[in-house]
RNA sequence: GGGCGCUUAGCUCAGUUGGUUAGAGCAUUUGGUUUACACCCAAAAUGUCGCUGGUUCGAGUCCGGUAGCGCCCACCA
C-alpha cells in the first residue's frame, strides 16, 4: 500500500512506460501453448513494413487488445500474434523512390540482387517500427511469436500453398489481358486498380471505306491506341451499318487495311455505334479478337512507351503525348470529326497512381470458383459473423461474381514463383527448389520463373502459416482456429475474403469465428487521414501530451459500430479528464485510510444506506452491461457505460453521499460503506482495465489491491452480483426508484439556490414535506447524506408544512421542500418558476391522459405498458397539485 | 448502372428487438477556494429526429417514396 499521497493530477507518462515494461518481463503476453485453458487467438493484421503507426493502428490494435485483455480476464489462454507483412509492391516502390532521391538510380541500374540487398537493409531498419510503436500504446501482443511474412516458416507455407493448387489445377500459367502498371512495370490483380473518375473525351474519327464509299465513324477515348486497331466492330442489328459489314475500312495514318464486323458486345446507341477494335489493348476487344479471329498488335512497350509497331512517327513517345499526336495528325488528315467533352472512370494503379494500361502477357492465376464456393457458404450459414452483418453483402456480391487472380509480379521484392521452365523442352515443373532435370526431357538446365507473387499470396495464409503450417505443430493444434480478426473493410477482398478460403483450403477450417470491420478514422472535416494532405496526427505525439489510455478511451468513446469517426486531437480530452477522474477516486478513498481488504467482497457488509443499495444495484447493472457489450463487440456502448457509471453515478452521487459517513459517521457503519466503495473500485477498475490497462493497473497497486509482483491482468473479470445478495443487501429496484426520487428532490433544492445566486458552499435551513409516509420513512433513513448533498442547515421534515415566511420552493415527486429565504427570495422569481413546472407538467398530463383515454391504447398495449402509463400519470397529477398549491401563495 | 451508409441540440455524435417528458461530450449562460479532481462542481438554455406517405393503440426506431452528402462495385468504346 502506499504511504505516498497521490499527486492532484494524473500524469501519464511515467506510469505507462513502467507497467508496459513490467508485463513484458513477466511474461503476461506469452500464451502458453500447453495450457489447459481454453484458447483465444488473435491474429494481428499485419502492417506494411514500410508503415509508420497511424490512427487507424491505434483504433484496430485498441480494440484486439480490448478483447485480448478481457478474455484474458475471462480465463482463456490468449495468443495475440503480432507481425509485418513484406509488402511486396509497397516495399518495393518506397525503397525505388528513395533510391531514385538519393542516387539517382533505378532498380535496373542495381541489377536483381543488389537491388534486394537495398530492400531488406531498408527492411532492417524500418521494418517493424510500427510494431515498436505499437508498444507505447500498450499491446499486449506474444512478441515471442512475433512473424513477418517472408521469414523462413512463412516462405516455406507460400511454396507448399504454391505447389497444392498447381497440382490441384487451380494455379495456371496463361496468355491474357491483364492490368499492368507501366510505372511499377508489373501486372496487378483487379483490386490493385483504383478507378477515378475524370474528365477527358471521346473523339469521333472517320474511318474511310477502302473503296472510296464514305466512311465510318467510330468514337473513342484513347486514340493512341489506333495503331493497333483489327477491326472496327457494329451491333449486328444496327441498320445504319445493314449491308456494309464485311466491307473493308482503311485505318488511317497506318493506311491499312482492316474490316467491319459485326458483334454482340457493342451497343448500338453509344457514341456512333461503331467501335474501334484493339485487341492488344483493351479486354473487351481481345475477346472480340478472339471471337473474329483478329490480328493482335502490340503497339506499346511496359512502361507505358509506344513501341515500333506503332510506326516510326511515334515509337518512344509516352502513350499520352502521342495521343495528342495521334489527334492532330487525324486532324491534318481531315479525319477528325468532331470532339466531345467525356467523363469517364480511369482506372489508376493503386502503389503507383498512375493510369493502368490493358496489356496482354503471360501471368499466373489463381482459380477462385472452387475455393470461393465453400467461404461463401462459411459465412452464409454463420460459422464466420461479420460485425457489422451488412459487410456480408459486399462480401457475398464479390465472392459471387470472383474472377481467377492474377498473382505474379514482374517485381523483385517477394517471394519468387517456384516453377521452373526447362531450358530445351520448355515443360514447367513447379517443385520446392530447382529440380535436378526436366522429367519430360531429362535435360539438366532448367531456369526459374524470375517473378514473383502478389504480396496478399503470402497473407493470406498468415492466421496458419505464422503457427508453423505446413508442419503440424502444437502451436497450430493450439491456436488455430481463431477467435476473432479485426481490419478495415477496405481490405474485405484482399485479404479477409482470400484468408477464408485459403483456411478451407489448407486447414479444412475456418480461420476465424467473428470479423470486426472497424470505423475509418477521418479528420475533423471528414476527409481521410493520408500523408499527402497532412492531417494526420502523429499518434506518438498524441500518447506523449494526454496518455495512451487517454488515446484508447476516446477513439472507443466516438468510434460507434461500423460508422466513420471524426478525430480531432482535442477529443482525447474526454479520455485524458476521466482518466484523470479515476485517479483522483483513488486519492480520496487514500485519504480515508487504508483499504479494507485486498480482496474485497460483498459478504457481511452490514446495513446498507440507500445510497448503497443504490449504487451496488448500479455496479450490478454496469457489470452485466460491460461483459454482454464486450462480448458482441459493443465497445462503444460499453465505455459510455463505463464513463456514465464511473463518473455520474459513483463521482457525482455516490462518493459525495459518503463524505458525512466518513467524515463523522459511527465507526462500524464507516466500515461498511468503506468496504462496499472499495469492492466497486476494484470492480469497476478492472472492468475499465481491457480499454485503459495503464492507470487501472497502477491504481489497483495504489489501492493495495494487488501486491507489487502482481498485476490486475492476473485477477478475473468481475461476474454479475447474484440476486439473492442483491435482495439480501435490499438492492432492489424500489430501492433505486427512491433514490432516483430523492436525487430529483435534491436537484430541485439546488436549483433553487442556484437560482438565487447563493453558494453552495453556503448552508441553509430548509424543510422538507414528504408527499407520502413511505418517502417520508425513505428520507428520514439516511438525513446525513441528504444534508450534505444540499448542505442543509437545520434540516426539518414536517408532513404537510406550511411555511411562514417568503420561501424558495422545490416541488419534486419525492416531497416539497421550503427554504427560507426572508429578504432575498423575489416572490415574481418564485411565481415564474413554479408557472413553468406547472405547464409542463400540465401539459405532461394531458398527453398521458389522452393516451389512457384511448380504448384502442388500454385494451391493446401490453398491460405493464399500461399500468406504467397509469402510475406515471398519477405521480404527475400529484406533483402538479402540489404545485398549483404553491401557486395560490402568490 | 447496381449496392451500401449517413442526414437527431450551435458543433461532433449516441439512441439493441417500436413503449418514461429524445440523450452525451464540446461550445454557450449563471454561480462556485464544501480539503478527490478547475483535466473540477452545481445550475440553466438549446431539437418540426432531412422531406413525404404508410403500418400500428403507439414510430427517431418498421415499410414505401423522395432530396442532399459520402463510400464500394461495374468491360458502354
Amino acid at each position: 500500500m502506499s504511504t505516498e499521497e497521490l499527486s492532484k493530477a494524473y500524469d501519464p507518462a511515467e506510469v505507462e512506460s513502467k507497467w508496459y515494461k513490467i508485463w513484458e518481463e513477466r511474461g503476461y503476453f506469452h500464451a502458453d501453448v500447453n495450457s489447459s485453458k481454453k484458447p483465444y487467438t488473435i491474429v494481428i493484421p499485419p502492417p506494411n513494413v514500410t508503415g509508420q503507426l497511424t490512427m487507424g493502428h491505434i483504433l484496430n490494435n485498441t480494440l484486439q487488445d480490448i478483447l485480448i485483455r478481457f478474455e484474458k480476464l475471462n480465463g482463456r489462454e490468449t495468443c495475440w500474434l503480432p507481425g509485418t507483412d513484406h509488402a511486396g509492391i509497397a516495399t518495393q516502390t518506397k525503397v525505388e523512390k528513395e533510391l531514385k532521391k538519393n542516387e539517382g538510380l533505378t532498380r535496373y541500374d542495381l541489377g536483381r540482387e543488389k537491388f534486394l540487398e537495398r530492400v531488406w537493409a531498408w527492411k532492417e531498419q524500418y521494418g517493424g517500427k510500427i510494431i515498436k510503436q505499437l508498444r507505447s500504446l500498450g499491446t499486449s501482443c506474444d512478441w515471442q511469436r512475433e512473424r513477418f511474412t517472408m521469414d523462413e516458416g512463412l516462405s516455406a507455407a507460400v511454396q507448399e500453398c504454391f505447389i497444392r493448387l498447381y497440382n490441384k489445377g487451380l494455379i495456371y500459367k496463361g496468355h491474357r489481358i491483364i492490368n499492368w502498371c507501366p510505372k511499377g512495370r508489373t501486372a496487378l490483380s483487379d483490386e490493385e486498380v483504383i478507378y477515378k473518375e475524370e474528365k477527358g473525351h471521346l473523339w469521333h474519327f472517320r474511318y474511310p471505306y477502302a473503296d472510296g464509299s464514305g466512311y465510318v465513324v467510330i468514337a473513342t477515348t484513347r486514340p493512341e491506341t489506333l495503331m493497333g486497331d483489327t477491326a472496327v466492330a457494329v451491333n449486328p442489328a444496327d441498320e445504319r451499318y445493314a449491308g456494309k459489314v464485311g466491307k473493308k475500312l482503311i485505318l488511317p495514318i497506318v493506311n491499312r487495311e482492316i474490316e467491319l464486323i459485326a458483334d454482340d458486345y457493342v451497343e448500338k446507341d453509344f457514341g456512333t455505334g461503331a467501335v474501334k477494335i484493339t485487341p492488344a489493348h483493351d479486354p473487351n476487344d481481345y475477346e472480340v479478337g478472339l471471337r473474329h479471329n483478329l490480328e493482335v498488335i502490340n503497339i506499346m512497350n511496359d512502361d507505358g512507351t509506344m513501341n515500333a509497331e506503332a510506326g516510326k512517327e511515334f515509337e518512344g513517345m509516352d502513350r499520352y503525348v502521342c495521343r495528342e499526336a495521334v489527334v492532330k495528325k487525324i486532324e491534318e488528315l481531315g479525319l477528325l470529326d468532331h470532339i466531345e467533352d467525356y467523363t469517364h472512370q480511369v482506372g489508376y494503379s493503386e502503389r503507383n497512381d498512375v493510369p493502368v494500361e490493358p496489356r496482354l502477357s503471360d501471368q499466373w492465376f489463381v482459380k477462385m470458383k472452387p475455393l470461393a464456393e465453400p467461404a461463401l457458404k462459411a459465412v452464409d450459414d454463420g460459422r464466420i459473423k461479420f460485425y457489422p452483418e451488412r459487410w456480408v453483402k459486399t462480401y457475398r456480391h464479390w465472392m459471387e461474381n470472383i474472377r481467377d487472380w492474377c498473382i505474379s509480379r514482374q517485381l523483385w521484392w517477394g517471394h519468387r514463383i517456384p516453377a521452373y521452365t526447362c531450358d530445351q523442352c520448355g515443360e514447367i515443373v513447379v517443385a520446392k527448389g530447382m529440380p535436378e532435370k526436366c522429367p519430360k526431357c531429362g535435360c539438366t538446365h532448367l531456369t526459374q520463373e524470375e517473378d514473383v507473387l502478389d504480396t496478399w499470396f503470402s497473407s493470406w495464409l498468415w492466421p496458419f502459416s505464422t503457427f508453423g503450417w505446413p508442419e503440424n505443430t502444437a502451436d497450430l493444434k493450439a491456436f488455430y482456429p481463431t477467435q476473432t480478426l479485426v481490419t478495415g473493410p477496405d481490405i474485405i477482398f484482399f485479404w479477409v475474403a482470400r484468408m477464408i478460403m485459403a483456411g478451407i483450403e489448407f486447414m479444412g477450417d475456418i480461420p476465424f469465428k467473428d470479423v470486426y470491420f472497424t470505423s475509418i478514422i477521418r479528420d475533423e472535416k471528414g476527409r481521410k487521414m493520408s500523408k499527402s494532405l497532412g492531417n494526420s496526427p502523429d499518434p506518438l505525439d498524441v500518447i506523449s501530451t494526454y496518455g495512451a489510455d487517454a488515446l484508447r478511451f476516446t477513439v472507443i468513446y466516438i468510434a460507434p459500430v461500423g460508422q466513420d469517426i471524426r478525430y480531432s486531437n482535442e477529443k482525447c480530452e474526454i479520455g485524458r479528464n476521466f482518466a484523470n477522474k479515476i485517479w483522483n477516486v483513488v486519492r480520496f478513498r487514500l485519504m480515508q485510510g487504508p483499504v479494507t481488504s485486498a480482496k474485497p467482497t460483498l459478504d457481511n457488509l452490514g446495513t446498507l444506506r440507500p445510497d448503497d443499495q443504490w449504487i451496488l444495484a448500479s455496479l450490478n447493472q454496469a457489470i452485466k452491461g460491460v461483459t454482454d457489450g464486450l462480448a458482441n463487440f459493443r465497445f462503444n456502448e460499453v465505455s459510455k457505460i463505463l464513463y456514465e457509471f464511473i463518473w455520474s453515478k459513483f463521482c457525482d452521487w455516490y462518493l459525495e453521499s459518503c463524505k458525512p459517513v466518513f467524515n463523522g459517521g459511527d465507526a462500524a457503519q464507516k466500515q461498511t460503506v468503506l468496504r462496499l466503495f472499495d469492492y466497486c473500485v476494484a470492480t469497476f477498475l478492472k472492468l475499465l482495465h481491457p480499454i485503459m490497462p495503464f492507470v487501472t493497473d497502477e491504481l489497483y497497486h495504489q489501492m493495495g489491491f494487488a501486491t507489487a509482483d502482481d498485476s490486475i491482468m492476473k485477477t478475473e473479470w468481475p461476474s454479475a452480483i447474484s440476486e439473492d445478495v442483491l435482495n439480501s443487501y435490499g438492492a432492489t429496484q424500489a430501492a433505486e426508484d427512491d433514490a432516483e426520487a430523492k436525487f430529483e428532490l435534491i436537484r430541485a433544492i439546488r436549483a433553487v439556490r442556484a437560482n438565487y445566486g447563493i453558494a453552495t458552499s453556503k448552508a441553509l435551513d430548509m424543510v422538507v414535506s414528504p408527499a407520502n409516509d413511505e418517502m417520508h420513512e425513505f428520507l428520514k433513513r439516511d438525513e446525513a447524506s441528504f444534508k450534505a448533498l444540499v448542505n442543509a442547515g437545520e434540516l426539518k421534515f414536517v408532513p404537510g408544512y406550511q411555511p411562514e415566511g417568503p420561501s424558495g420552493v422545490a416541488v419534486s415527486t419525492a416531497a416539497t421542500a421550503y427554504i427560507p429565504l426572508a429578504g432575498i427570495v423575489d416572490l415574481d422569481a418564485e411565481k415564474k418558476r413554479l408557472e413553468k413546472q406547472e405547464a409542463e407538467l400540465a401539459k405532461y398530463v394531458g398527453v398521458v391522459e389522452k393516451k389512457l383515454s384511448n380504448e384502442k391504447f388500454v385494451s391493446k398495449a401490453p398491460a405493464d405498458v399500461v399500468a406504467q402509463e397509469r402510475a406515471k400519470l398519477a405521480e404527475a397529477q400529484e406533483k402538479l397539485a402540489r404545485v398549483r398549491e404553491q401557486m395560490k401563495a402568490y
